[in-house]
DNA sequence: CTGAAAGCGCTAACAA
DNA sequence: TTGTTAGCGCTTTCAG
């Protein structure tokens, strides 16, 4: 069933039917009536891929995800989802495993989808200007920047939170309330992601605060997992090192820390605090419920599309916005 | 840059580029090697339009799921796509939003991808013959039948735990621990989602046991949101109602009702046990770990797969498969 | 208001 | 081993 048999079977041409189909004005009710009873009796549904091909303009924005179902990611797409609707364009969203390329997956849309810009929504930190070189519409990285990497700063717009310095005002809360054995449960700890960022934000802090560093208290866990992060701190756990808090750089890390610590009879926060970055809507039903420094992700994302459309449009140029955290008080603090 | 481009850079004709890219045998080395050495330098990418719309056929398998990011799906997908691969067919995956209509998007897929067959999951569980005729090729139900619909059985395949029994045994937990005055926490009651089912299994359940239904120990919840199951638990406890368990139709109902008890001085499961269906990661995390029967998530996107395969292959015809559940008894219970 | 026809970028006969 | 060419299904000038 294609375009030619609906005009076929409606007695009209397949131009008509295609001004049908995609309401142009200068169509006589009658043809339109005739061509919307044989489309609807027949369930035609245009192909895609043709009428992709053949169109050399989209009011399409790209929007790349990386990883299939980070709860994190989930509130800011609806952000960005209705945001890009608001401002008139269509978002087109692409879901990428962990271990794809993401770059490949922007270039590739960017083609097919004939987009006007791109939003990455997670990815490393450090693109280089060779691999980004496929890309050639603008785009804005939102939760993370290129601080590892090479672009230059008019290349890409960027929102994010300042990951170091949440990390740093993490260790400040846990050291103000008399914390001065602090693990810390990263990713990395050099791997190129947001958690190497926080991790050198809780280096600056011990430093600032007299703590000395102590390689003991660095639990990696090589994946942002949450049961990876159980597995972890429980193996930790098991070297009896003494330590009076935990830094997660990531709310899920903190959950399965959590489980593991109740599990080796320490109770939070009296006997070990625990305080975590980015502030997911499942870690506020943990019990105790987490302390976190929260990302403001319907900002991000308004952010980043309010970034994308000022480029589009030609009114604004790459900017890179830093935004702020807030404290979910919690109580895994004391 | 098209393939034109290329084959002129290249010095051979757009055939011969075709050839190289999809790897076609009959080329020559030097041809090949020249192609190639166009194709990375210029960052080509081949339209994905233009290759499926010439395309007469494919070895795709759509997979419609509903939910952007339920984390209860994402393990199943997990399965899907390995199995899909391992029978050496590709997955072509399609998330749609709650509100979507996953039969037009599958029969979009379907017309576009040239798909051989499709997996959903997740959906309404009373599509009608009319809804679904659009849909040329067989497919496969993953977590839910058309027990409210009309199709005829032998018009598609299905895998899925009975979840009236599931819902059944779960109260029969509750029961045999000494509790009679069980709430239940559903979306529907009425909205032709599992959620019925699962809440007749809880009828059935009570009237089998003696226990007089309670309209005051029905909280409808009319989604599956925790924060929802949160607030609407919260509501109802106001109503200081007597009640010593509560059965959830979903995990993730269980756990935001949890945290409302928690801060209603109820302790869990001491005061009040809860028990729920779905067995997703989170709830293993919750302090007290939820109780809860277990979907065989593997499992059930191995099975799709198999019927999927075996009805394209003509080797088998379309078959309803109940699966087991299995108790994780956590901590929700006495 | 309507239709004929060109062509989007690609693959796959078919011919050479 | 290679090139020429006919479409895939659609939109969009351009005529009428």
């Amino acid at each position: 069933m294609t375009i030619k048999d609906i005009a076929r079977l409606a007695g009209v041409s397949v131009s008509t039917v295609s001004r049908v189909l995609n309401d142009h004005p200068d169509v006589s009710k009658s043809a339109k009536e005739k061509v919307l009873a044989i489309v609807s009796e027949y369930n035609y549904i245009p192909n895609t891929s043709a009428r992709e091909l053949v169109k050399t303009s989209s009011d399409n924005i790209g929007v790349v995800v990386r990883g299939m179902s980070n709860p994190f990611y989930t509130q800011i797409i609806t952000e960005i989802g209705s945001m890009i609707e608001k401002a008139g364009y269509t978002m087109v969203l692409q879901q990428i495993g962990i271990s794809d390329d993401e770059i490949h997956t922007a270039a590739t849309m960017e083609r097919d989808k004939k987009l006007l810009g791109l939003i990455f929504l997670g990815g490393q930190l450090n693109y280089t200007k060779e691999q980004v070189c496929c890309i050639n519409v603008p785009f804005v990285c939102c939760t993370f920047n290129n601080q590892y990497g090479n672009l230059d700063e008019e290349a890409y717009s960027s929102v994010c939170i300042d990951d170091n310095q949440a990390a740093y005002d993490a260790v400040q809360y846990l050291y103000k309330e008399g914390h001065r054995k602090i693990a810390v449960l990263l990713s990395g700890p050099e791997d190129g992601s947001v958690s190497q960022v926080r991790f050198e934000g809780y280096v600056r802090a011990l430093r600032d605060f007299g703590i000395q560093l102590d390689e003991k208290l660095i639990i990696p866990i090589h994946s942002y997992n949450i049961a990876d992060a159980y597995e972890g701190m429980n193996i930790w756990l098991k070297q009896g090192l003494s330590f009076d808090a935990v830094f997660a750089i990531s709310d899920n890390m903190a959950m399965g820390a959590m489980k593991a610590l109740r599990e080796n009879g320490k109770s939070i926060p009296q006997d070990v605090a625990v305080i975590a970055i980015d502030g997911i809507e499942a870690s506020e039903y943990m019990n105790p419920v987490l302390s976190t420094l929260c990302q403001p992700m319907a900002e991000m994302g308004k952010e980043a599309v309010k970034q994308m459309v000022g480029i589009i449009k030609g009114k604004t140029k790459h900017r890179h916005i830093l935004l702020q955290t807030k404290l979910r008080t919690g109580e895994s603090l004391r």
